[in-house]
DNA sequence: AATCTGGGCTAAAACGTTTTAGTTCTTTTC
DNA sequence: GAAAAGAACTAAAACGTTTTAGCCCAGATT
């Protein structure tokens, strides 16, 4: 049984394609089609079970109603999230979403874009990688909108981002450790050129300043983008092994660095809030059933995913128009929720 | 910037579109098309930065070389992970996948059928709700294979599916539970009609069967598949509030109903496994990570995932043809992990 | 000298839509 | 009663590919 398409219910309904594809887009009426022959053609489409071919259609009208989303990587709780937000977003738009993960692989990411390009979609919502500014400036260049989320690239202002702000969401957290008495403040970080985590960085330390500590690099670590778990997880444990004489309070500066650091201490017995404070920059259900619960900064993943939907609708619409939109990332901000590991 | 097209590069070559196609499909040689030739127009094509239009071509061939996964929820550990696996294996096989969410909705999954379906899917790996069978059935009429995963139909053996042999998983996970000399096993699973869940029910009433224990329907808690979170966790909280006198083991039929369960056990500060052994039907981080750690049956996930790619591609390669594949479920087995909780 | 062979290409149709510019009637207008 | 206007449609081009059938020429064969 082959598909039908639009010219097998015109010779059946005795009419032209034109005609169909008229009835089909609601066009009827401005193309002044009778009453008898929309019903006639509506009914044969029904009976015939037919459904547009959007490949067909978007090759025609160089629309295919659908963006393309890369982030990090899927199957991580944050993203997984945002993803399902974009996704639920994009559908009061009208817009169908394919999404990807690059692993934070730079040449993955390449491809991916490719790929996306390949297929047509209309737009882009991006969690980059390092270097791939170039490669979103010839997106632009092709006419087809680009959002980023969760990062952006500071020397690329004409690429709009939507972002928490992570400079005042650290500044937040350390505040209320160092409001809390704690002083001596370990921060587990990963390595990574990219903007957004310089910024947590720099609001760790600047907060330090604040409080008038000097910062210890041996209470810093960073552990390297590809590390394995188990390496991971063993950097962790050596920061955290002098807990409760060297270290009184740990920043976990993402989501996957907490659940890690959960892990270490688990495996050093060492008690929360007793021997060591814990605060993680972004939530998990994890943090919220642990024993004892985990305080964190929450980012607003769902206002992250409808503003960056909005603003990538907004370009959509005006395609090809030289309008003139702000492109100031957008920075939204982060909660903290204070459980009791602090 | 417009986009490149094989005709803008068979201009400045000097060539025909036919020419400039045979050479981008290697197809060159078997067309007899001379070396310099072939040399000139890879070279513009790589100046101008073509990349072929996947919609053309998908229309000209009718194979998009994709394929559509519809799974019940993304953000979903189970579910994610899956979705992860699966694409790393269609990247084996040179295919790209796009994926949806049924909100295990029988409406929404009918729709992103059509919505796959209007796009020209290749084929379909789907976690079915309820009632879906009819339409996997046309879309098997217009030759577009489908595997389900996860979940099947016992009634529509025409359809393949891969997924964990439930049924030995909750045998094996009670055998556990009552080697361990609990008599008193509560159970909490989801409502649903579907043949997964009602193979792991079953296999639970078998069990106490082989032992010699009479079903005790107090003990057997069905939370409602729409039920808000506050409204499941009070269900499921009634039922453990007697931990330790009328209850003492509890075994959670899914990964989403286990999170639940100890965000429940956590309220009542009940202590595991001293009044309470606690079993999960499926992985997921917190149970590794959570105090005590929580015992599961772990499901296959990437063997899962493998395995329905295989499946897929096989029926990919011989669309059309009327070759006989077996059809019965492909069942694979689960791993009893113990851990503290039992 | 006519025919055949093969090498090296190209023309054009087709995939399923959308959309512009008509065409053919019928009715209105002056 | 001729021209204009309107109503109800249709023809055909276009989107960017792939692919079949064929063209043209050079050299080989009869």
């Amino acid at each position: 049984m082959k598909k039908v398409s639009i010219s097998d219910i015109a010779r059946k309904a005795g009419v032209s394609v034109s005609t169909v594809s008229f009835v089909m887009n609601d066009k009827a009426v401005k193309m002044r089609i009778s009453r008898e022959v929309i019903e006639k053609v509506e009914n044969v489409a029904r009976e015939m079970g037919y459904r547009p071919n959007q490949l067909a259609r978007g090759l025609r009208t160089g629309k295919t109603k659908t963006i393309g989303l890369i982030v990090e990587n899927i199957s991580n709780a944050f993203f997984a999230t945002l993803a399902k937000s974009i996704e639920d977003e994009a559908k009061k738009y009208d817009y169908k979403v394919v999404y990807c993960s690059t692993d934070n692989d730079e040449e993955k990411a390449r491809d991916l874009i490719n790929m996306l390009s390949q297929r047509q979609v209309d737009g882009y919502i991006i969690t980059p990688t390092l270097n791939l500014g170039e490669d979103i400036r010839r997106l632009q260049a092709e006419n087809k909108p680009v959002v980023l989320i969760d990062r952006y690239f500071p020397q690329h202002d004409e690429i709009p981002a939507v972002l928490v702000d992570n400079y005042e969401g650290v500044s937040r957290g350390m505040d209320y450790l160092l409001g809390k008495g704690y002083r001596k403040i370990a921060l587990v970080t990963i390595e990574t050129e990219m903007a957004h985590m310089k910024d947590r960085l720099r609001a760790y330390n600047d907060a330090l300043i604040r409080h008038g500590i000097t910062a210890d690099d041996r209470l810093v670590r960073i552990v390297p983008y590809n590390s394995d778990h188990e390496a991971a997880l063993t950097e962790v444990v050596k920061l955290l092994s002098s807990a409760g004489t060297d270290v009184d309070a740990v920043f976990f500066l993402t989501n996957y660095l907490g659940v890690l650091g959960i892990e270490a201490i688990k495996k050093l017995h060492i008690k929360i809030p007793g021997q060591l404070a814990v605060l993680c920059f972004d939530d998990n259900d994890i943090f919220r059933l642990y024993t004892p619960t985990i305080s964190v900064i929450r980012q607003p993943i769902e206002a992250i995913g409808q503003k960056a939907m909005f603003t990538l609708v907004e370009r959509l619409r005006h395609t090809g128009e030289d309008v003139n939109h702000s492109n100031a990332p957008i920075r939204l901000t982060a909660d903290l929720v204070k459980r009791e590991s602090v």
